[in-house]
DNA sequence: TCAAGGTTGATGCAATTGCATCTATATGCT
DNA sequence: AGCATATAGATGCAATTGCATCAACCTTGA
C-alpha cells in the first residue's frame, strides 16, 4: 500500500503529452499522404500479422483497445475499400475470418514508411536505445499490473 | 543521426498502451459516477489554475491538444452547464475569459478525487517514485525534442 | 431434443469530431 | 485614415463514435 506522489503524477502527465502529441504528429504526417490513420493502421497490422489464415474480430477486440462496435465499422469501411477480405469460420457460423488482400498488404507497407519515419525523427535522438528497452519494460510492468485487477 | 531500433518502437507501443488503457479505465471511473470525461477535466484544470482572472481559449489551446473547433464547443458545453463563466475582455473585442464557477469549482474537485483514486490503483504500486520522476524527465525530453522540429 | 443463456457481430439513433468556412475584431502598411 | 492581412472564436455539414439493442448462432443442462 504505497502512496501515489507528485512523481507518479508527473510520470502520467508526461506520458499523456508524449503519446498525444506524437500521435496527433503521425496521423498528421499519413494524411498528408492521403493515408489513413494509425488507429487504421492497428487494424491493417493485426490483421497482417494473421496471415493468410486470417483472424477474428473478437480476437483483435482482445488486443486492441477499441470497442466491438468500433472495430465492427471499420472493418465494414476496409472491407468497401477493397482492402480486407471477409471469409466464413468453419466451426462457428457467427464468426468470420479477416484476410488483407493485395491493396491492403500494399497500403499497410506504405503506412509503415511513414509511420515510421515520423517515430525516426521522434524518438531515435531523442533516447537511447538502451534507456528505451528499460522505459519500455517499466510500462509494461504498470499495464499488466493494471489488466490484472 | 541514430537509428530507429526495435526498442524504440518497443516504447511508443507500450507507451501507447499504457495511456490508452489508463485513458479507458479513468473514463469508464469517472462515468461510473455521473461525471465527465478526462478531456473535459482536462479543461477545467486549465481554467481553474488561471483563477478568478481567467484564461483566454487561445491560451489553452496552445497548452492542451485539442483542436480550436473542438474546445469551441466543450467550452459552449461548459457555459451551458453552468460550470462554466465567459467574461469579456478589455484589450481585445474579439477575445474572452472564461473563470469557473462555484459549481465548476466543485465538479473539478469530485473528478480529482476519481482521478486520482484510478492513478493510484494504477502506479502506486507499479512503479517507485523515483523511478516515475525519472522516466517522466525522459518523456519530458523526447517531447519538447519534438515540439522544437 | 430443446429451452435458457452466452457469444459474435451489426445497426438505429444521438452526441461528438473533423473540416471548411464565416464573422468580428485587431494589426500593419502605405 | 483606409485597405490588406492576421487572429479569435463560432458554426454548417459530413463523418465518426458511443450507447443501446438486435439478429444469428453456439453451448449447456435437464
Amino acid at each position: 500500500m504505497t502512496d501515489l506522489t507528485d512523481a507518479h503524477i508527473d510520470l502520467w502527465v508526461a506520458a499523456m503529452r508524449f503519446t498525444g502529441g506524437l500521435q496527433q504528429d503521425i496521423d498528421a504526417a499519413l494524411k498528408s499522404h492521403g493515408l489513413p490513420t494509425l488507429a487504421v493502421y492497428d487494424l491493417l497490422l493485426e490483421i497482417w500479422r494473421a496471415g493468410e489464415h486470417g483472424i477474428r474480430p473478437v480476437e483483435m477486440q482482445q488486443r486492441l483497445l477499441i470497442s466491438q462496435y468500433n472495430l465492427s465499422r471499420h472493418i465494414a469501411r476496409l472491407v468497401d475499400a477493397g482492402w480486407v477480405a471477409r471469409h466464413t469460420v468453419d466451426e462457428d457460423g457467427r464468426g468470420q475470418l479477416l484476410t488483407l488482400t493485395p491493396a491492403g498488404q500494399d497500403l499497410r507497407a506504405r503506412m509503415w514508411e511513414i509511420y515510421r519515419a515520423s517515430l525516426h525523427d521522434a524518438l531515435a535522438d531523442g533516447i537511447a536505445a538502451d534507456e528505451a528497452a528499460v522505459m519500455a519494460e517499466h510500462l509494461r510492468n504498470i499495464t499488466d499490473n493494471l489488466a490484472r485487477e
